[in-house]
DNA sequence: TGACTCACG
DNA sequence: ACGTACGTGAGTCAG
């Protein structure tokens, strides 16, 4: 069998790589989008191909490029973006590290090494595939050689493979004629000219008649369009040139090194450093534990040696017997149950699996290591209260929180990122450890997976610690994670545990009520439309009936078609009966599907809704909410509103809500120091009425309803990072008279102007932004060479501390009432938090301490310019309550 | 799986 | 000139 070489062009990949792949960057502010995408190309070839040859071609930076002399001609050459630039040396680096190899020639372009080498080892007797994003080298496709062109659509990439016959089908001619085609019709994107008004389509036609561009000249009074041949005529200097320019050497002085080039294993250990310090972790799994172990420059802990106990007895004494200062724990847990536990001192770890794990007796012998004054180190400690009791947060330490803090954007917070991040080296991934398996299933059909995962997690969590608190002190946010987050992770716990009581035939009888309405419409939406077999729910079939066949004018919006959004559709035909049908039938289903339907699979047996509360996901700071999310319960309508009369405490109970009024604008007036915000609130009037009067310029007492509504709408936008289009869009009205608003704002306003101006200033310095209590969300889109991205990244930089400065005060202001409420011993629970709002569950006779407790711990948990106000409500239903 | 839409703050 | 409000999670469609 004949040997197989691939040769790929470098730029041209990586190009498309950087254009198909999202922008990422790793943790330290290196952008590896295009690297990402490379690597995804070049290990699907290598999968695909098993080549005994590879050869990657670069672009030699010189200024005599064929296809630059013409671009610095016309001026026409665009530069390459800053982030992919940046990119290519990475990608080099990396190659060269795995072993490929890379060829660069003077003055030669990727393109004329591609060709030269496919040609030559063609006559060697070769099968050669060539890898490029362009079709330029479409005109080297021959018997042996094969194009390969691969698309990169949104992740996914798919090849398409060009042979000479496949050429002659899509162009209508061969591949050395596709050159003079080429040179014919001209190529914007590869700086080639071609002869003024020949088009893709006129040049196929004259090349398939004539044969070649000789043909056609010879034949010049032949042509029948009088333009085409007067164009032809006047510019064969073009033609001559764009041939020369189109045509890709042969012969160049250029050969393959068999040696160099000879396939072998690109999995080494320097190109592992390289990936872990790219941060690129879907290639991690490619290396084999040589590459990985040998790779490891600084291991910066020795693995103590596990110890597998025979029972949970036995596991409870060596625990309890304990007498160090530091330990590391982990108990793998699934629905609330523990399956395996590990124990890691500084020599030895303990470790034990089986039902009998969960005891009093465990939860004791951690309850005796806290007094002794023992820091118990975990990774992902919330899950793990039911097993080791309700500790003192000043003993515990969670290395994922701790990551979090430090990593807010990073997706996950597992062992895997926490060895990497801290510790230099790369354990297996849940994964590829598990695989589909649950953890359940592992404990009897793979004990010794589930057994290095468990001990693996106990050591990691017990060695990253000092790694993680040098750098939370470093970074300033050391309090930010033992004053705020670490004895959050409790309150979480316990109020994920209480859950809330839901009336579920009420549910049910709410789920029906919206059947029965969803029908009718749904009825009279498709007799309407004269279409009764069209999806509602489909966003393309609707766009299609209101915008082709009901003839909507102004629609299109999205990627794939026409915007059918409530905004767009409340903008375009508010008074159309077809159109408020719709907008009917989506709140309606919306109501059924994810709230009526939707919370009734989360009813426990005992009749309570039980919710994570996500302590790791936001940028922010703020906690999220899932399965379900009870963040987002309807409020703003007020048949949304009535599902939250099925919300209600348990019998003799009665529900107490907080929320801070405007504690985002509150923050903001605080923080800037702005004056007149400051002072407009110790008025005590109502702010977006100062504000609409301010802006406006009426007297307080003329300021109507709309003029406030308006008010409040920039008073909104002045919290997102204001932009003028973004106002006008909302309320309205033009970005003329939306910039209008924001001049006349800032002039009332003076210090928030600098005030906003300063926090992008800081951000772009920094790279980060920053809370009051010191929280960091980094900002790489600061840095982004797109206006967009950038102008994203500024918004970002005026939002992030204001709604981050919220999102730590209400979380200070949990801990404290959760913390007043058990040093009173009280009854009542703190069962649910939305961003500026809490609910609490007690008994009735609680009511009058339990206003107290929220009042004074809410407005106390941070001491502003402006005060923090809230508002309490009781009720026998959150309906009522709120 | 990604795009769209919509619920909340 | 670029094309937008900030932060989330869930259900549905369609490839």
């Amino acid at each position: 069998m004949s040997e197989k070489l691939v040769l790929i062009d470098g730029h041209s990949i990586i190009n498309r790589a950087f254009y198909g792949v999202p922008d990422l960057t790793n943790a330290s502010g290196v952008h590896t989008g295009a690297v990402y995408g490379f690597l995804n190309i070049f290990f699907k070839l290598l999968d695909e191909e098993n080549p005994d040859y590879v050869v990657v071609a670069f672009d030699e930076h010189a200024p005599t490029f064929r296809h630059e002399i013409f671009a610095e001609y016309k001026g026409t050459r665009k530069p390459m973006p800053d982030e992919l630039r940046q990119q290519v040396p990475v990608l080099r680096e990396l190659l060269v590290s795995m072993g490929v190899q890379t060829v660069s020639v003077p003055g030669l372009e990727a393109d004329d090494i591609m060709g030269t080498l496919a040609k030559k080892s063609q006559a060697e007797g070769m099968k050669v595939s060539l890898v490029s994003g362009d079709r330029d080298l479409l005109q080297i496709a021959d018997r042996d050689i094969l194009i390969r062109i691969p698309k990169t659509k949104q992740g996914k990439t798919t090849i398409e493979d060009y042979t000479p016959d496949r050429v002659q089908e899509e162009f209508g001619v061969d591949p050395v004629r596709f050159i003079q085609l080429k040179a014919l019709m001209g190529d914007t994107s590869d700086n080639i000219p071609g002869v003024p008004k020949v088009g893709p389509k006129t040049a196929t036609d004259l090349m398939q008649t004539y044969g070649s561009i000789d043909g056609i000249y010879e034949h010049l009074d032949d042509i029948k369009g009088n333009s085409i041949r007067e164009s032809l005529r006047e510019h064969r200097d073009l033609a001559d040139l764009s041939l020369v320019l189109a045509t890709i050497k042969i012969d160049a002085d250029v050969n393959l090194d068999r040696e160099k080039a000879k396939r072998r294993n690109y999995y080494t250990s320097e190109a592992y450093e390289k990936i872990k310090e790219l941060g690129l972790k879907s290639f991690y799994s490619r290396f084999d534990d040589a590459a990985k172990t040998s790779s490891v420059t600084e291991v910066k802990f020795q693995m103590p040696e596990i110890v597998t106990l025979e029972s949970s007895a036995v596991f409870v004494k060596a625990i309890s017997d304990f007498t160090g200062k530091e330990a590391g724990v982990q108990f793998v847990i699934e629905d609330g149950n523990a399956l395996s536990g590990a124990f890691c001192t500084f020599d030895k770890i303990y470790y034990y699996a089986g039902a009998d794990i969960e005891s009093d007796d465990l939860r004791s012998a951690f309850a005796k290591l806290e007094s002794n004054g023992c820091i118990l180190c975990f990774t992902d400690i919330k899950p793990q209260y039911g097993v080791i009791g309700a500790l003192s947060p000043s003993n515990l330490f969670d290395a994922a929180l701790g990551n979090y803090v430090l990593d807010p954007l990073s997706a996950d917070h597992d062992i895997e990122n926490i060895a990497n991040a801290y510790l230099g080296f790369s354990p297996l991934s849940v994964k590829e450890r598990f695989g589909k398996m649950t953890f359940r299933e592992s404990f009897f059909s793979a004990p010794d997976v589930l057994k290095s995962y468990t001990c693996d997690g106990a050591c990691i969590s017990l060695f990253a610690r000092e790694h993680i608190l040098k750098l939370l002190e470093e970074s300033g946010q050391l309090k930010v994670f033992t004053e705020i987050e670490m004895p959050l992770s409790y309150v979480l716990y316990d109020m994920e545990n209480l859950g809330i009581l839901v009336r579920s035939d009420e549910l049910d009888e709410y789920s029906r009520m919206l059947s029965s309405r969803i029908d009718e419409l749904e009825k009279r939406i498709h007799e309407e439309s004269g279409e009764p077999d069209f999806n509602i729910n489909s966003p393309k079939q609707l766009g299609v009936i209101l915008f082709e066949k009901m003839g909507l004018e102004g629609g299109k919006k999205t990627k794939t078609g026409y915007s059918t959004s409530a905004d767009v559709l409340e903008k375009l035909a508010p008074e159309v009966p077809f159109v408020k049908d719709i907008l009917e039938y989506r709140a309606l289903t919306k109501l059924k599907s994810t709230y009526a339907d939707g919370l009734k699979g989360f009813i426990g047996s005992d009749g309570r809704i039980r919710c994570h509360f996500n302590q790791m996901v936001t940028a922010t700071g703020r906690i999220s909410s899932s399965d379900p999310n009870l963040q987002n319960i309807p409020v703003r309508t007020e048949l949304g509103r009535e599902l939250r009369k099925v919300f209600v405490p348990e019998e003799g109970c009665v529900f107490t809500d907080a929320d801070y009024s405007q504690i985002e604008l509150r923050v903001l007036a605080s923080l800037s120091g702005d004056e007149s915000l400051i002072d407009s609130y110790r008025s005590g009037e109502d702010i977006h009425k100062i504000t609409a009067s301010k802006v406006f310029g009426v007297p307080l007492d003329e300021v109507t309803d709309t003029l406030r509504r308006n008010a409040k709408a920039v008073n909104f936008g002045i919290v997102y990072g204001i932009s003028s289009f973004g106002l006008g869009e909302n309320i309205g009205i033009s970005r003329k008279e939306a910039a209008e608003y924001i001049k006349k704002y800032f002039e009332n306003f003076p210090g928030l102007k600098s005030y906003l101006d300063g926090l992008v200033a800081s951000a772009k310095e920094n790279g980060y932004s920053t809370t009051y209590f010191g929280r960091r969300r980094p900002i790489p889109e600061l840095k982004n060479s797109n206006f967009m991205t950038r102008s994203f990244g500024e918004r970002v930089a005026m939002n992030a501390p204001i709604q981050g400065t919220a999102a730590d005060i209400i979380k200070l202001a949990m801990i404290s009432v959760w913390n007043e409420l058990k040093k009173r011993d009280l009854k009542s629970r703190l069962i649910l938090q939305v961003h500026d709002e809490l609910l609490i569950e007690g008994p009735e006779g609680e009511l009058s301490e339990v206003n107290n407790i929220l009042t004074e711990c809410m407005e106390k948990a941070a001491d502003l310019a402006v005060k923090l106000e809230i508002s309490v409500d009781t009720g026998r239903s959150w309906y009522e309550a709120h």
